[in-house]
DNA sequence: ATTGTGAAGGTTTTT
DNA sequence: CCTTCACAAT
């Protein structure tokens, strides 16, 4: 490949950055910049001119979409000459990493990966074992506990003991023991498994070190420690690491993520070479100066202006409507006038939460037009698709007790609550797997009566599910194992209009095996394996018409890297976005600040921003003043129209705008103080019956005490 | 042991 | 609003 047909397009950073030499880079670009592109035209670089082999490179970025992306882009540039290259995620490349080394990781060879639902679920049962009041451990607040630690690099023991943590780190550490012994592995542990693995093990680490000479990191500003760690110690001494981000968009904070990674990654990594791609060529003068305009209001920005030389586009609408239907209608109508110069595909609606998407998608179905939902709910979450994969993941390892668990009970099979708590018991005791301690049970005659043949039939149903799913074609094993599984014929038996679509959701199950390919270099695992691992990992996509034309649905989140002609922001109201719960937390309002930016910053062209004076909330009519982001857009470039709403005034002159609006501000909200000694109480009406949080929090000799109140209904 | 009922509780964003 | 849970009835 000519340099020219690598650096032809690229404008003068973009170029040194695709060109620079091996020191660690630290690209600083601002949305739309050409971040990727960068990143994809330096690999091309580094293996069509600089000769370097694809298998010296590792690129990692931070969602599935933008990591398929980034392939597809690769692979475009390069065709077959990616063989051997690393390309994924943080967590799919530990994973594959732990897959190819599970015996230094200390796992065996069938581990499972846990997803949020089944960690939920496992430490939920471990708060119970502990005999402890779930509402004084809420299990979600637990498992927010561990996962943070994990993020943070820190294991049970390796957390510091602080007074009211005791009781989290035992559940901690219960919760790692269990995981351990039934091989199952949480996202979490993907990541710091493979940190602890590489750091235990020299030889391990040298090779490494010396393979992946050329690390690339998209979306830096998304990493938490343990990734940051994970960069650190696979670059090595050199530190040869080339990182692009934008700090204005780090929206990943709850995880872990620390945009701070950035200005430490300079200090770090020795010489490193910051370059800063300052051009944007996405957006019109109107979007890049509206969302210049809102992240302005962020403090503690590292130093960046973003330009365009695109002309000035048109005004962005701002619709306020009566109700989310009538918003739903607006946003369909306006699809509809469009549809045929812009097309379906350069249109989507952005919203703050999945499940706004459900009345947008109604009014869609009703049009019929055809439409794509990105995440939301997962198809591998659905109850009856779990209950087919746990036959599967028993086919593949049989101590898999939590699918031991679900296949026990799934379908009925005389094996209930009692039984399966008896075997629990006794493995617990033993140290042994549910499967292990089910047959022990049954070799030593420790259970008898109805419990025994119920056992033992399930052992043998799991023995030959194992034995007629060997040495098959993907398919065929997951045709074998939902056969035996009896899963089919007890919903055919239900016969209601439920248990139809269970059935539809099962049998795309065995589609999704058939039309499954392993990724190219993945054949050191089974396809089984790597299909259960991705099942994990991946959100699956049920919707098949990927190439059809259609309109694209997806979180704010899940929109990050993308862009669109034409974009809609759905739900722009204060409690939906800034959602209620970032205003309590501490810089919780800036991140939703940025989250607004990325928003903004997707529309190429076109952008319509709406909001709904009243909006049904968990079935609770919930009335809200339109977003107070949309206060810092200048007014000149919004066009303001009301689809039976009322109007936000953003646009009014004689209209007061708050336009200096800081975080602080509460609009309209009563807030109520009191000092007293060396403490402050600050009270913030909340706006719903189920705004109740506080927070606490000392600064320099002052105690302060932050709480919500809820507003007396007087209805 | 399984199934059905009603009450209670939890609601952001993703790997 | 939807999911999960406890308990009663089969």
């Amino acid at each position: 490949m000519e340099p020219e047909d690598i650096l032809g397009q690229l404008n003068e950073p973009q170029r040194e950055a695709v060109t620079s030499g091996a020191n660690p880079v630290m690209v600083l670009a601002g949305a739309g910049s050409g971040k990727t592109r960068v990143l994809v035209h330096r690999i091309a670089w580094l293996i069509g001119v600089d000769n370097i082999s694809p298998f010296n490179v590792f690129a990692v970025t931070f969602t599935n979409k933008a990591a398929n992306e980034m392939r597809e882009r690769i692979s475009e540039m390069l065709g077959l000459e990616t063989r051997g290259m690393w390309v994924g995620t943080f967590h799919g490349l530990a994973h594959k990493f732990l897959r190819l080394h599970c015996k230094e990781a200390g796992l065996e060879q069938g581990f499972q990966v846990l997803d949020s639902g089944d960690q939920h679920r496992q430490i939920k049962k471990i708060i119970k074992e502990r005999r402890l009041d779930e509402s004084y451990y809420p299990p979600k607040e637990v498992q927010w506990f561990i996962n943070s630690q994990k993020d943070l690099g820190l294991r049970a023991k390796q957390v510091k003991e602080d007074a009211g943590k005791k009781q989290h780190i035992q559940l901690y550490r219960d919760y790692e023991k269990r995981c351990a012994r039934s091989g199952l592995v949480d996202f979490g542990e993907l990541l710091l498994c493979c940190y602890e693995t590489l750091s235990k093990n020299n030889d391990l680490l040298a090779h490494y070190q010396q393979r992946f000479k050329n690390i690339l990191v998209d979306e830096f500003q998304d990493t938490n420690e343990i990734q940051y760690q994970m960069i650190k110690l696979l670059s090595g001494e050199d530190g040869a690491a080339f990182v692009v981000g934008d700090d204005d968009q780090s929206i990943y904070r709850w995880r872990g993520a620390n945009s701070a990674n950035m200005s430490r990654f300079q200090k770090e990594f020795v010489d490193t070479r910051v370059i800063k791609m300052e051009q944007n060529y996405r957006s019109t003068k109107t979007i890049l100066a509206a969302a210049n305009a809102v992240i302005a209001n962020n403090d503690e920005r590292l130093e960046k202006t973003l330009w365009t030389s695109a002309e000035e586009g048109p005004q962005i609408k701002l619709v306020a409507n009566h109700d989310e239907y009538g918003e739903a209608h607006n946003i369909i109508d306006t699809i509809q006038a469009k549809s045929k110069s812009i097309g379906l595909n350069n249109m989507a609606v952005l919203y703050r939460s999945n499940a706004q998407s459900r009345v947008i998608e109604e009014a869609l179905l009703r049009q019929a037009i055809p439409y794509r939902v990105y995440g939301g709910f997962r198809f591998f979450d659905r109850a009856e698709v779990k209950d087919a994969l746990a036959y599967l993941r028993l086919a593949v390892n049989q101590n898999d007790d939590l699918a031991f668990e679900r296949a026990s009970s799934m379908p009925p099979k005389g094996l209930g609550a009692k039984t399966l708590s008896d075997i629990q018991s006794f493995a617990q005791t033993e140290g042994v797997s549910l499967f292990v301690g089910a047959s022990q049970l049954l070799e030593h005659s420790l259970i008898s009566g109805r419990a025994k043949n119920a056992v033992r039939d399930f052992v043998a149903q799991l023995q030959k599910i194992k034995n007629e799913t060997e040495n098959k074609s993907l398919k065929e094993q997951f045709e074998t194992a939902i056969h035996l599984s009896g899963l089919i014929n007890f919903l055919q038996q239900k016969k209601s209009e439920q248990s139809a679509t269970k059935i539809d959701n099962v049998m795309e199950l065995i589609n999704a095996a058939h039309g499954y390919r392993p990724l190219l270099d993945e054949d050191e695992i089974t396809p089984l394996e790597s299909f259960l691992s991705h099942a994990a990992l991946e959100s699956g996509d049920n919707q098949a018409s990927e190439w059809q034309d259609s309109v694209q649905l997806m979180t704010m989140h899940s929109a990050k890297g993308l862009e669109f002609p034409l974009v809609f922001i759905a739900g722009m109201e204060d409690g939906l976005f800034p959602h209620q719960r970032s205003q309590i937390e501490v810089g919780g309002l800036e991140e939703e600040r940025r989250l607004c930016y990325v928003a903004i910053t997707r529309s190429m062209r076109e952008l319509y921003i709406s909001y709904a004076n009243q909006r049904l909330i968990h079935g609770l009519t919930n009335y809200s003043r339109p977003s107070r982001f949309l206060y810092e857009i200048p007014e000149e470039l919004i066009d303001e129209v009301s689809n039976q709403g009322v109007l936000s005034g953003s646009t009014k002159k004689n209209h007061k705008r708050s336009s200096k609006n800081k975080s602080s501000s509460l609009l309209g909200q009563r807030i109520h103080h009191h000092v007293f000694g060396e403490g402050v109480v600050i009270a913030i009406e909340g706006d719903g019956d189920n705004t109740r949080a506080q927070i606490n929090f000392e600064t320099e000799g002052t105690k302060w005490l932050v709480l919500s109140y809820t507003k007396l209904n007087l209805m």
